[in-house]
RNA sequence: GGCUCGUUCGUCUAGGGGUUAGGACAUCUCCCUUUCACGGAGGAAACACGAGUUCGAUUCUCGUACGGGCUACCA
């Protein structure tokens, strides 16, 4: 049988990390396995629904690289893919639970559920369940007359719960932590089918995918105590044989300190917690994802891969090519993994190493452009190229170069207080006239020239080149000064030391 | 509270009855460079605790502690 996995999102917001790991492990999972990956959209509740959330899902899928086979705006054999429009089809399922006794017709008001829980709370269980040993004191077809039950059934306000067993054990299979059991007596009567016609999550998602034919269930690991529910709906529906294979992920946890991470660890921390930029509909509040922050998406999908899952050798760096061909789900860890943002960003620099200079200035010109820069693309590409291995994002190109695309306004003081002095601007209006002469301006030939000029006026190195470097650039650290001023070209450069020798005095 | 899952350096992790417990990020030192990085070399740094099994447990078992998840007509 053919593997097919689903990712199955809730359109309640934008997909945070955990969320897009969850996805990358499907898509890795069904690439390995020459199988299908399909997103469906768990929009079962409508009270939740954040208007555009669902396009965000899949913008977000699209710029890591998670292609889906099936889902909204594809299509398939097994369309429709979004639960509100598959609405129609949960009744019939929701029926023949009825009839066969799995499960029951509900009219419980809240406030009678409230009742309930309050005359039975007591200090040993703080929140009594709706379950096999309550459901006998409250208002259901369990409980009431036949006549009582259709005259209530026929107005419309019921639930359909699900009639636990109340006795033995529910046993299953996890692909990560293998046999999991709960005792029954635990579980309660989850509602199925809602009073607005909706299903529940634990309805809508067994029954679509048995429909839609999904072999592994992939997901995170908050779903594990809700299982034996799902397992046992497969089995009341006479579908044991066809149930998927259980994976439930580890969480990915807050960085400092513990629990689940959220969108505010990351504005506590200063790092984005979401894979693209969200703005909230109901706030009008928003939050940076990873792609504005400027992370590569082979990094971040790396990165995210690694978080929890390991190949067992000690390679980091893997492609999606890779990351398919080594993935398995016996190598995720059990246990949840707290996110280090340092560790995103080493990736991200590795990621940026990489690159050529021509994918490093086709990277940059967008951020130039957006400055107010216009350079010809041949001097961004060395622009690149000497600063490759001095920065972490494509921003910090601009940042920690600015110099070669604006004259400095003003020098690193330390190093002025260090090594201007009064001899200074002799010495460097010598150098200036002397350079004035050289013909040929490379790298190689200026290194050269300063040198012997160190060397014939008796100097010494630090005598000339910190201050040469800030009359350049305004900062201290860069690439080398000579690289510096062949790229900025003998007569900018020329420019440049006769407007800071004239400021410094 | 109940149910349940988990626990190896600060972090991500490898390992697995007998190992100098390995790697990566971060951190520290040194080298390279009269800058900053990159790179290279090295250092510090971990098996939560208690019993049991065993000739021997970090590894197996059971407890305890701690942490996570669930405990909605949310997913």
């Amino acid at each position: 049988m053919s593997v097919r996995v689903r990712f199955a999102p809730s359109p309640t917001g934008p997909l945070h990390l955990g969320g897009v790991r969850t996805a990358l492990y499907n898509y890795l999972f069904a690439k390995k396995n020459k199988g299908v990956f399909i997103l469906r959209i768990e929009d079962t509740d409508q009270n939740r629904y954040v208007p555009g959330a669902e396009q965000y899902i899949i913008d977000a899928l699209h710029w890591c690289g998670l292609d889906f086979e099936e889902g909204p705006g594809i299509n398939g054999a097994y369309a429709p893919y979004r639960q509100s429009e598959r609405k129609a089809m949960y009744r019939k399922y929701a029926d023949q639970l009825i009839e066969s006794g799995n499960a029951y017709y509900a009219f419980d008001t809240p406030q009678e559920i409230e009742a309930m829980r309050e005359r039975l709370k007591t200090k040993e269980n703080p929140a009594p369940q709706y379950d096999h040993v309550t459901r006998s004191a409250m208002k259901n077809s369990l409980t009431l007359s036949k006549e009582g039950t259709e005259r209530l059934v026929a107005e419309g306000k019921y639930v359909l719960r699900a009639k636990m067993p109340g006795v033995g054990d529910i046993t299953f299979q996890d692909l990560i932590r293998e046999e999991v059991s709960f005792p029954a007596h635990a579980l309660d009567d989850k509602v199925l089918f809602k009073s607005d016609g909706m299903p529940t999550y634990h309805l809508a998602n067994v029954v679509d995918d048995y429909l839609m034919k999904i072999t592994h269930v992939i997901r995170g690991e908050e779903w594990l105590s809700s299982t034996p529910l799902h397992v046992l709906l497969y089995k009341f529906f006479g579908w044991e044989n066809v149930m998927p294979q259980f994976a439930h992920l580890p969480l990915i946890l807050r960085p400092d300190g513990n629990g689940k991470l959220s969108k505010r660890d990351g504005d506590r921390l200063g790092f984005p917690v979401f894979p693209l930029n969200w703005k909230s509909p109901d706030t009008g509040e928003e939050s940076k994802g990873f792609r504005e922050r400027g992370f590569l998406p082979d990094a971040f999908v790396n990165m995210l891969a690694l978080l929890g899952w390991n190949p067992g050798t000690e390679q980091e760096i893997f492609s999606m090519d890779e990351l398919i061909a080594a993935f398995s789900i016996e190598r995720i860890g059990k246990s949840g993994s707290k996110f280090d943002f340092e560790k995103a960003k080493w990736f991200n620099q590795q990621y940026l190493h990489k690159k050529s200079a021509q994918e490093l200035a086709a990277l940059l010109q967008p951020v130039l452009k957006q400055n107010g820069i216009e350079r010809e693309n041949a001097f961004v590409e060395q622009v690149c190229d000497k600063l490759r291995d001095r920065v972490t994002f494509v921003e910090d190109f601009l940042t920690a170069g600015i110099y070669f695309f604006k004259r400095p306004e003003s020098y690193d003081e330390k190093t002025i207080a260090k090594r201007w002095n009064p001899e200074s601007k002799t010495v460097f209006e010598k150098l200036m006239s002397e350079l004035a002469a050289l013909q040929d301006f490379s790298s190689a030939a200026v290194d050269k020239f300063v040198h012997d000029f160190v060397a014939e006026n008796n100097l010494g190195l630090g005598d000339v080149l910190p201050v040469f470097r800030v009359l350049l650039s305004g900062v201290t650290q860069g690439p080398a000064v000579f690289d510096i001023a062949a790229l900025l070209g003998k007569e900018e450069t020329m420019e440049r030391m006769k407007l800071g020798v004239e400021k410094l005095g």
